[in-house]
DNA sequence: GTAGTCTAGGAAAGGGCTTTCCTGATACGC
DNA sequence: GCGTATCAGGAAAGCCCTTTCCTAGACTAC
C-alpha cells in the first residue's frame, strides 16, 4: 500500500507538498517540484486513500440511494435519472437494495450515515407500519441533524423533500378509462396490501368507480406480489372466482405482463374477451402483444428531480414536487365483448 | 456530529471501552458498563464514522462492481446474483455504471482503489482496444498488488479470475438451430463492433455457417447499438437491403425485441414470414409475442460465481470458469416460408 | 543597506477510530 | 498472608491525509 508519505520520501519533499499537488490545492507549488512528485506518483501508482481524505477534510461527496431492487425496471429507470445528475455533479452513487425488508432498510440508512453520505434518497413505496416508520424517521432525523440531506420518492409518510408520483390520480385516470370503455366487471391485480403505493392507486380506482356510482367489490381485488408472477397468480385467482370479468387493472406493468401470459395460455383474447391495463409505462409496455394501455410515470425524470432536490440548499420547509401522470392508450384496452348500450349522458 | 469521544465522556468511560462495546471486540467488558454505554449510544444516536474505522483497522468490506448499466436487464440479473452473495457475507456493494465509456471505467477503478475496496468485479464486454486494455490492466495490477481482488465477467483479455459466458458456443448453438430449421438467408443484428462479446458471438454464428458450407456475408451483418432501438434500426436496414431474408439473429434479446416491433409494424408474421432469435434469455423473452427462441445464460448465477471467486482466497493462477449456455426453443423460430426440401443427411 | 512584503515549502496539529500495551484490582494457590 | 495469575479498563500510539501556521529566502522600496 503506497501512502502519501512514501511518495514524499521518494520525491524528497514534505507530505504537505505532495498533498497539495495530488489533491489540487489552491496553494502554488513550483513546476519543478510538481513534476518530480507527479513522476513518483506515476511510478508508484499512488492513489490517495479516500477514507483518510474524507476523515481529514470532511466534505461529503457520495450519495446513497435505497430502492427495493434495482433490477426492477421501475427502480432501474429512477436510478438511471439519478445517476445521470449525480455524475454531472461529481457525486458517487451507492445503490442499496432493500428487497422490501424494513430491517435491511434501516441497516442501510445506518450504513450510509456511517459512510458520511451527503444525501440519502429513498425510493419506492412506504410501509403502512407506524412503528417502523417511527424508527426510520428517527434515524433519518439523526442523519439530517448532522447536515445530511434526505429526499424520498413516494412515501409521503416521511419527512423531508419529496417527489411524489401522482398515484391516486394515475389510478383514477386508468380506472376511468376502463370504466368509460364500458366495462362493469373489473378485477384488480393488486400489489401487497401493506404498501402506500397500493393504497394510493387503489384509492384512485375507487374514486373513479364512485364517480360512476359503481364500486369495486373486495372479492374482485386480489393482492399478490408486485411482480410478473404475482400478476399471473392474481389473474388465475380472479378469473377462476369470477369468469364474467371483462377487464383487469394491474397495479403495474410487470403484473400486467403476468396477466397477459395467463390469458394467452388460456386462449383468451386481449382486448377481445378481456381488457388489461397496467401502470408505470415501463419500456417493455409498448413491446408486449397487445401493447399495453397504461399510465405513464416519468421515472427517469423523477430520479433526476429527487437527487437535484437533495443537492440543493435545504428549504426551511420540506418541498414536495408532484410527478405528473399521463394516460397512454395502446391496444390492450377495448370495449367489453358483449357490447352494451353506451352509457346515457 | 456525535463522535465516539462524546459517547465516552457522557458515559464516563474511556474511548477504548466504547469502541470495544460498539464494534464488538473480543475483549470482555462488564455488563454494567456495556449497558451504560449502549444507553448513551441510543440517546445520542451515535453511529461510528465508517471512514475513521476503515482507516484505523484497515479491513476491507466493500466490493465494487463496474457494469455498463444496471438498468440493462443483462447487468441487472448479474448484479442481483452478486448482491445476494455479498449480503450473505456482510459486504457492501458499490454499483458503478460506466455507460460503456472507457474513461469512466478507469475513473471508477481508481475510485474503488481509493475506497479500499476488497474486490472489483468488472462485468460486461471488453473493448477491442489494446491501448486502453493496457492502461486498465496496469490500474488493476496496482489494485491487486495491494491485496485487492479482481474478477471479470466476460472480457477474457484481462488478467484475474474470470467467469466467462460461453459466447462463441452460444452463438454456434443458436445459429445452428436457425440453419437447421432450413434458413438460408439469415441476417445478423449485431452489437457494436468494438466489443469482445460481439466478436465472440459472431464467431459462433460463423462456425455454425461454415460447418454447413455456408457463409454469413458482411452485407447481412448490421452493427447497431446494443439495445432495443439498435435492434429496430438494424432490422430496418437489413430488411430494406435484402427483402428475401427469412431469419434474423439478434445478439441479445433486447435487440430482438426491437426487431419484433419493426416486423409487427410492417405486418410481417413471425415466425411465418421471418424467424427471429435472441441471446441471453432475459426474463421478458418468454412474455414477448411470439415468445423468443434464444440462448440461455445463467446470469444470476454468473454474478454469484463472480463474487464468490473474488471473496475466496486467491489461487496462484487465475481461474476461469465457463458459464454454460443452453438453447431455449420457443415460438419465434420456425421453418422459412417457402419450405424447401429438408437437408439431405 | 535596512526594513518590509511576498512566496514556496515544511512542521505539526488534528480528524475519529482501533488496538497494543500497561495498570490496578481481584481471585487463586499454597 | 504472600506471590502469582487473571481480568477489566484506560492511556496512547497509529491509520493516512489535509490544512493552518511558520519559517526562510527572495524581492521590492526607499
Amino acid at each position: 500500500m503506497t501512502t502519501l508519505a512514501d511518495v514524499a520520501r521518494q520525491a524528497g519533499v514534505s507530505p504537505a507538498t505532495v498533498s497539495r499537488i495530488v489533491s489540487g490545492s489552491s496553494k502554488a507549488v513550483s513546476d519543478e517540484l510538481r513534476e518530480r512528485v507527479l513522476k513518483v506518483v506515476e511510478e508508484l501508482q499512488y492513489v490517495p486513500n479516500a477514507h483518510a481524505q474524507l476523515l481529514a477534510r470532511s466534505d461529503r461527496t457520495t450519495v446513497g440511494v435505497i430502492v427495493h431492487d434495482v433490477s426492477d425496471p421501475y427502480f432501474a429507470e429512477i436510478t438511471r435519472g439519478l445517476q445521470r445528475v449525480a455524475s454531472e455533479r461529481g457525486r458517487l452513487v451507492i445503490i442499496c437494495n432493500s428487497y422490501r425488508d424494513p430491517e435491511r432498510e434501516l441497516a442501510y440508512v445506518e450504513l450510509l450515515r456511517a459512510q458520511q453520505a451527503e444525501a440519502i434518497i429513498l425510493a419506492g413505496s412506504g410501509y403502512l407500519d407506524p412503528a417502523f416508520t417511527k424508527t426510520l424517521t428517527a434515524q433519518l432525523a439523526a442523519f439530517t441533524a448532522t447536515g445530511g440531506r434526505v429526499t424520498v420518492v413516494g412515501r409521503h409518510e416521511l419527512v423531508g423533500d419529496a417527489v411524489l408520483p401522482a398515484n391516486e390520480e394515475g389510478g383514477h385516470l386508468i380506472a376511468s378509462a376502463v370504466f368509460d370503455a364500458g366495462h362493469r366487471h373489473v378485477g384488480v391485480l393488486a400489489s401487497p396490501a401493506g404498501l402506500t403505493t397500493t393504497a394510493d392507486r387503489l384509492a384512485g380506482f375507487r374514486r373513479a368507480a364512485k364517480e360512476r356510482r359503481r364500486t369495486i367489490p373486495t372479492r374482485r381485488i386480489h393482492y399478490a406480489s408486485f411482480d410478473r408472477d404475482g400478476g399471473a397468480a392474481a389473474t388465475v385467482a380472479l378469473l377462476d372466482a369470477d369468469p364474467q370479468l371483462t377487464a383487469l387493472i394491474a397495479m403495474n406493468d410487470t403484473m400486467a405482463t403476468g396477466a397477459l401470459a395467463v390469458l394467452r395460455e388460456r386462449g383468451i383474447s386481449v382486448p377481445g374477451d378481456i381488457s388489461v391495463v397496467g401502470f408505470d409505462d415501463m419500456p417493455i409496455a409498448r413491446d408486449l402483444t397487445p401493447s399495453l394501455t397504461t399510465v405513464r410515470l416519468p421515472l427517469v425524470d423523477i430520479g433526476a428531480r429527487a437527487i437535484t432536490l437533495a443537492l440543493e440548499d435545504p428549504h426551511r420547509t420540506p418541498r414536495r414536487e408532484m410527478a405528473p401522470v399521463e394516460l397512454v392508450m395502446r391496444e390492450s384496452l377495448g370495449p367489453p365483448p358483449t357490447t352494451r348500450a353506451p352509457k346515457k349522458v
